[in-house]
DNA sequence: GATGAATGAGGTTTCATTCAT
DNA sequence: AATGAATGAAACCTCATTCAT
């Protein structure tokens, strides 16, 4: 106020990520939007998909922007918080890992059913980081995610109780353990092993029927 | 990744990298210093393992040096990039292992010497957030530690072999995927599982007599 | 300054500027327009009112525009700049402070005017950021709506003259600090004062009759 | 983690103010320091100071800065947010308001106390745009600073009550509104009227025996 | 003319690393 | 040798203004 006489407004947000979000907006999202908005909204997500492939969570969003020639205004158009880009793309991989498991819980098969699961999803790790960071991620509970997270964990739930009852799966694994496990099963697959020995290492931990061997 | 949940990015680009080093430099650590020299080398090694137990590798330097009671200028004199105090830890850790693989190696029933390294390791991981950065890590290649990682290697190389040559392990598992597992086994421990039934599982995969059955 | 008791720093550099005035231009805004286009305006001007009177200048432009039920791009065909609009309402104020100091000029009793005209603004104030805003930033000369101030100006001007021709107010009080008073009732009121009472301090303030005491 | 090699550490801390404070830090700001970080902690006050002074709260950190000849992060080191530069600065005004009101308080003439602390303030404020804007900021009850605010609104309660005990002072008149009034006195005389005349009314307002005089 | 998406300069703050004391 | 203050390149996010539809 003072003396710039050119000023008009006092204040400027001091800091604070503005939008507080316990779930993904969809709604927003879908509704009608200009065909440019829509275009460009997919050039961002496609650009964030191979920027996280690539580099990971840690890519910067002036990156994203760049390669999706966009400004980094667009990108906050369209994502209030890198959080929520990142949610996004995290959606999209649940989204696709959901249908499996609906797919999986549609057999007959309880057991080939989880097979099926855990090879399809190994194979797709096997080519996209950024599935892999998002498993990392998703145990930890606190993120933005945690919706789309626990939507794909509800059908693991029931195939892990189908399984169990049918006598397929160790009867003390929990659901936490499954989680854990695909959580696993990402970082060995990042970790460069060979994705389907992994899967069916993973499949044979599960399957054991020997209780857990005197630790130590 | 650690600890704060809200974290979305993980790694910040470093900062000038000066240093171009490709072997620890054990020389001038080892070489004769002044006996204040050597104590707070001591101090900021230990000051660091607790930091990254709790906070893995993502403290600050200046957390570790207040932790060490020592200045960060200090710090900087022993570990000349936060990369070389990395990989002075994950050397720690590597030499436990090491030793550990070699108190397998001297063991007569080898599948319970690999149940055991299993399961000493796990349970380490579960209290260590350093330790499960330092293998999952450990499985990209580039890092300066790469030698010691190597030096662990050797040892399950030759558990890995006479495991098989005894039938307790899968013929066609490799050095590589027994890496991965390692890594997976730190990811799915950080991802909430449980760490006892998950080194069994992880025991179970490796040791499983029947073929990978027919994929997808 | 005004509501959000967070922030600190007033005010950010505008942008660009991009339209040099040194004048409203009434002209444009007047000459005929379709009808919508006038409806639009008007329903600008509402909608800013309000949100100045809520949230002072700080209001960003698309605020103004949702509230007006418009895009930001006709809210910028209308006012090319945010201290365009802000102007216009600057104007608004002044033209109801002129016409209540006309009433003033009107009237009779010279001091009863001029009380009536303090409390009238008073009152307004207590309501209204926007009003607050606009008398704080016109004592800064250089702002485009100086014309409309000195319109204001050139009534009080008459006022006090009168009033000190009268002997009912000090007779050394300048046109400048009558308006210096405004700003300050302004603050003051911000500065959550009870209204009437400054009001009346500051009526009192005027009127006085002894002369300044002895500095120091 | 991914994939980027030379990356050692996870999480940057996305964002926020991360020290929140409830009182000025006098304590570790006077303990013992190096010369040289007293020096600079000077100069950045002085550049503040300065630059408060010609563009109100408004300037930028790096502004401040550069001023200061100092980089960003040192300017941080000292004040780890703007809000506490500027409550740095606040309190510095405010310092020098208690001691005069204490000056105030020791003087057996009341009313003669207040005269010399009105005129002695609006001197200082005539040419003093950092402490006008204190004043005015002091109002908005959240800020940091509001702990030496009270310190100085203590002093003046005793002394409003003292002077109204004489019958010196209107007795409806409030703390409150004396707050308001000094926030008033630095906007008038920020708006450029005679800062002696300002004093002289503001007083006169106060002292006033007549009772509001029928508003409206 | 209207719309609202896009732009991008700036604003605050962090943290690995350097350097004067 | 040790210290911790200084540095400054980024990182994330905002908002007045422009421009394609």
């Amino acid at each position: 106020m003072a003396t710039a006489s050119a000023n008009i407004a006092p204040p400027p947000t001091p800091r604070a990520a503005s939008q507080r979000i316990g779930e993904l907006d969809h709604a927003v999202a879908e509704r009608h939007q200009r065909a440019d908005a829509r275009r460009n909204r997919e050039k961002i997500i496609a650009a964030a998909e191979i920027a996280f492939r690539e580099l990971g969570t840690a890519v910067q969003m002036e990156d994203i922007a760049r390669r999706a020639k966009v400004g980094v205004g667009t990108l906050y158009r369209h994502f209030p918080t890198k959080e929520h880009l990142v949610a996004e793309l995290a959606t999209h991989c649940f989204s696709g890992c959901i249908s499996e498991a609906e797919t999986a819980l549609a057999t007959v098969d309880v057991w080939a059913a989880i097979e099926c699961f855990v090879y399809r999803n190994a194979e797709q790790m096997a080519t996209d980081a950024g599935l892999r960071d998002t498993f990392m991620a998703a145990c930890q509970s606190g993120g933005i995610w945690a919706g789309e997270r626990d939507r794909l964990n509800q059908r693991l739930a029931t195939l892990l109780e189908r399984a169990q009852a049918n006598g397929n799966v160790r009867q003390d694994v929990t659901l936490g353990d499954v989680q854990a496990l695909m959580c696993g099963l990402s970082a060995a697959i990042a970790g460069g092993g060979d994705w389907r020995r992994l899967a069916s290492m993973m499949l044979a931990g599960l399957h054991a029927p020997q209780p857990t061997p005197a630790a130590r």
